[in-house]
DNA sequence: CGGGATTTTGAGCGCTCTCAATATATGTGG
DNA sequence: CCACATATATTGAGAGCGCTCAAAATCCCG
């Protein structure tokens, strides 16, 4: 599971690996509200305590387990992960992947079990976030930060029903489409605008893990994309030559504003 | 979109269909914590009280509809629904299936948005819970039902898990036997017994639309599950004969316990 | 008893898989 | 800086699982 390292520094992106903080900021902010109701000094100064001693964790290792308590709530500040499932004869099923900015370990209930496990792929700074955690109990005091929290479950939570629509409803090239367009957008957000070259360290393997192909059929549908120049890879990067007619084969809406609906 | 209606009334069941308030009672409680830490009694007053008039949803209607935003919280008393998406060529994916016990529209964030539509599959009986989802804002006052709430929520989202690793990684055999086992031991939580005959109100083209597959092939599924005499199927419903042999199958593993793990 | 929904059955096709073998990066140690 | 070892990407051939398209049989409800 070896990986290009530099993978999320390419192209002196708008702000990603210039301070950690800001980046988790920028996203805490977004999710809590593009409009008013912003985070206040006080959490904002939180959050940048946090980035302050990142740690570094190699490809390939366990951030947490499925089945045990979780220990430490954390947030990605640069390099990729996924959450996933192994199947006792060894197929494995990756439900969806941890970009900059993203955060895990967050349970919202009071049992700390993890359903899923979750794995670096790239090289990866973590910051821990356990104080953001504790000030999640305070919606009074702090319900700039509640909100984000809550938001950021949300998104994930959105991003797994467009992955069953994905594995449920949809054919390889639309699978293949749709995914590289979420990430696509998921990486404008941090910084990397749609339609440049962008990181892209996902193994073929990885994301036939995620999108229930062989990793053969990956590459067969990656290189059909290419011919119809759609897109186009250079090293462990990308480029979506073009996202809407990408949108137009894989059905894709952008999953700006939604909540989560039990 | 028709269906039998008496589904969820069948086969004299422990407690479902006697006192409506108790079912939703057990379930919340069971949710709450097995051990101590249960529901205060003004809680369940409350409780009893939501149930009081519940409503009454003919087949086939939608309890809400994607992007719309969410008006009424609600729990199911009796009946079953799906929540699902529609995509513009008519391709449907289910999500998860509601039974009797089931909350549904409860969003955590503060913006109540569907991420999903929701569509009865049965007549349904529906309790309004507005005033749990009130209740909820305030964890001091009413811990045991915020975390009933939180806990339904991990639930759910547990099920979505694994209804990913069905999609992704599982044969049609695997996954009609995982449902089922799914589908059985959620019931037996309400007082259908794994083993017995329990309603099965669902469409064989409706389960097509929830595990990914066509109408006719899950069809053959069944019948080969039939002939191995592994399940047994009698008017709308349905009996595991050997549900130790259908989980070897599925690699089905018992949902409890777990937690949300973003 | 009639009509729509659902289930069943058959035939043929095609998307995607498996199994190799080969080519190309990528990383490591000397 | 090169040679080797490993991981990843590519390519080909063949097979299989699940799909589509029909038609027939059942079931269910009014």
């Amino acid at each position: 599971m070896k990986q290009t390292e530099m993978a999320s520094g390419a192209a002196n992106p708008r702000f990603v690996d210039r301070k950690p903080h800001e980046l988790l900021w920028r996203r805490l902010s977004r999710l809590a509200g593009l409009s008013d109701a912003v985070l206040s000094d006080q959490e904002r100064s939180m959050i940048r305590q946090t980035c302050a001693a990142p740690g570094e964790v190699p490809a390939g290792a366990a951030l947490y387990v499925e089945g045990e308590p979780l220990r430490k709530p954390g947030a990605l500040l640069a390099g990729w992960a996924c959450r996933l499932r192994l199947l006792p004869d060894g197929r494995r099923q990756i439900f969806d992947f941890l970009l900059p900015g993203d955060l895990f370990g967050h349970s919202l209930g009071p049992e700390p079990f993890a359903t899923t496990s979750a794995v670096t792929l790239t090289t990866v700074s973590i910051a821990g976030t356990g104080c953001l955690w504790e000030m999640g109990r305070e919606p009074d005091r702090f319900p700039g930060l509640v909100r984000a929290l809550a938001a950021a479950h949300a998104r994930q939570q959105a991003l797994l029903l467009d992955h069953v629509v994905r594995l449920g409803r949809q054919t390889a090239q639309e699978r293949v489409a749709h995914l590289l367009l979420e990430l696509g957008h998921r990486l404008d957000e941090i910084g990397f605008p749609l339609g440049s070259f962008v990181p892209m360290p996902l193994t073929q393997e990885v994301m036939a893990d995620a999108l229930g192909l062989s990793g053969v059929h990956v590459n067969r549908t990656l290189q059909q994309l290419k011919r119809e120049r759609l897109i186009e890879t250079k090293a462990a990067s990308i480029r979506l030559i073009d996202p809407v007619a990408l949108a137009t084969i894989a059905d894709f809406r952008l999953p700006s504003g939604r909540s989560a609906a039990p």
